[in-house]
DNA sequence: CTGAAAGCGCTAACAT
DNA sequence: ATGTTAGCGCTTTCAG
């Protein structure tokens, strides 16, 4: 087994020190004579140059990390995290770096993976995807000088990086939709009230209603993200014939539409449906989901820019967030628009 | 901005060398009485080793790389990717490494990012998914002195360590099972035929149907893994009357269901199916899917696992191939089992 | 524009 | 059992 080719081997073959082929390696002033040399001895060596060295020296590492919480199960039954991780990913080649990946579930080894990712000399910084209310996580990571941006709106933040999209107003835009096709007994199916986008899809689509003159009063469900949960909510919220329905996410929502279905009702002749996150293929369901998209890969990109920005010292926080649009399909029983509105 | 504490640090705190401390860190002899000493002063101080420090001096970084290439879009609309990245994290968490993700498209960056992956000191060893045939990232990988293991079967690497399942095995099953249930006109909606599972799934089911006397004649069509293909697949195939149909995969076989539906025909009463993958929720179509289930987790577990054998100098090549199980559910027409067949 | 030299923080012989 | 001493391969002043 042959030693590693380094710095001073290429230097060596070139006639030149190691500083300079460095130099030339990243970018620096180099005569353009030494540089073409210095060139073809890297070329027909294949030298590369040895990142845990270069991390060491330059105190960086070209790499950030993406945690991923609760990551167990329902994880990847979704496509959000899958939009999510694709975006990150491309724009952090974009950027060459290298994109490290930490999920967890909430076994005893939550800890030991949580203090991985903080550790000196891994990555340059992390981007942390905080769904759930109060998440420790963040308090964690604000007790360390480890860079980070958050992915959602995180409430025990009072001042972080964080992009996030606007679910309030995408779910106000749901209920003015519904009540403008004339709707009088709306209903909802929510996210998980420990969540931020939870409650901000519910207060948003309240808010809505409000501004219509309607309201759901009793006609609301709260559901755990999970297709089942969205049928069985469905279920018991056909009992108060509502005629029409927001779901707080697209996977529930199908749930729903099956409860629909096997109750013997149509939609949207019988019911409206409305969901949030437009992410589920239109071709999957029928009818297809008329819903409120979030430009999850969008966001993914966007957070891996705002976190090379609070690596390179970025001090005064920072929230970006999105807006949403709302695709009008067949499920709200609206004539489907080509343009999608706002 | 205090300098980042080190071993020296510590060490002087508590009264000893850096080595000394290194030993306590790393698990070396050390009395337990200045050991209580230093861990006491890690505790106070709350010392962390700096990665790249660590990775330069002792030739190992602790992470591996996950390589997916033409990750694009389609990636992760299929659950498959998910739920192995699932597999591949936990066993990574499992044995203390870390997991950095390397997924790229097609574009000019392909070559950038290849040779990311293979720089010294950033990975101790990768897992490459391998899905086409003649993959040449498989070539390139057996030209650097990378260990690395990979995830299917690669039909030009000679000798490499691998794992993959049984998809001949599986797709028999499928065929025998049909021929069990007393089907004449068999139909076959294959998986493209420039990846090795397709190519073993689509022999494995003409094997088995050649077994039981029966054969696709040419009832035969080719998806390209997509929902959208799998239902025009099966909607040229209905032309021919098939009285049953092996569907490569849950994805196509969801776009088959749905165009037996939309040709007014019933499934499993006109037409049995049964696909491969086990990876959609049973819940989510109707009927529920009769399918060969590949382990993909633990697939991914044991990538990880033999990997780690690899980098520990391991040098016998070794293929690892999982079996698969038939879960007899609705769509071929037959009784449900409770125990799967084999 | 280029070379010399001093580390970056850690591990691993080698002494003691 | 513990300390001493070399590096690991690179970046980065600092001279020239």
């Amino acid at each position: 087994m042959e030693r590693r080719l380094n710095l001073e081997d290429v230097g060596r073959r070139a006639g030149v020190s190691r500083s300079t082929v460095s130099r030339v390696v990243n970018g620096g002033h180099v005569s353009s004579e030494t540089k073409r040399r210095v060139e073809a001895v890297i070329a027909e060596t294949g030298y590369r140059p040895h990142a845990a060295a270069r991390s060491l020296a330059s105190n960086s590492t070209g790499v950030i990390g993406l945690v991923i919480p609760s990551a167990a199960g329902t994880l990847f039954d979704d496509p959000y995290f899958g939009r999510l991780i694709l975006g990150i990913s491309s724009a952090t080649n974009e950027v060459d770096m290298t994109l490290a990946l930490f999920l967890f579930g909430d076994g005893p080894d939550e800890r030991s993976i949580i203090s991985r990712v903080v550790t000196p000399g891994l990555v340059d910084g992390v981007i942390v995807t905080a769904t759930t209310r109060g998440d420790p996580l963040i308090d964690h990571m604000q007790g360390t000088n480890m860079p980070f941006v958050v992915v959602g709106r995180p409430d025990n933040a009072g001042s972080t990086f964080c992009v996030d999209v606007d679910n309030r107003a995408g779910a106000r835009t749901a209920a003015l939709h519904l009540a403008g096709l004339g709707c009088r007994r709306p209903a909802l199916i929510a996210a998980p009230s420990n969540t931020t986008a939870g409650v901000d899809r519910r207060s948003g689509f309240l808010e809505g209603l409000a501004e219509a003159g309607l309201s759901v009063e009793d006609r609301i469900v709260e559901g755990d993200w999970s297709q089942e949960s969205g049928r069985r909510a469905m279920d018991r919220l056909l009992a108060e014939r509502p005629d029409a329905v927001f779901v707080a996410s697209d996977r529930m929502a199908v749930g729903a539409l099956r409860a629909i279905r096997e109750a013997g009702l149509n939609c949207p002749g019988d019911i409206s449906v409305v969901s949030f996150d437009g992410i589920v293929p239109p071709d999957l369901t029928a009818p297809q989901l008329t819903s409120v998209v979030q430009p999850v890969t969008e966001v993914g990109e966007r957070a891996v820019r705002l976190l090379t920005t609070v690596i390179a010292g970025a001090s005064t926080p920072e929230h970006v967030v999105f807006p949403t649009e709302l695709a009008v399909r067949e499920s709200c029983g609206a004539t489907p628009t080509a343009e999608p509105e706002a």
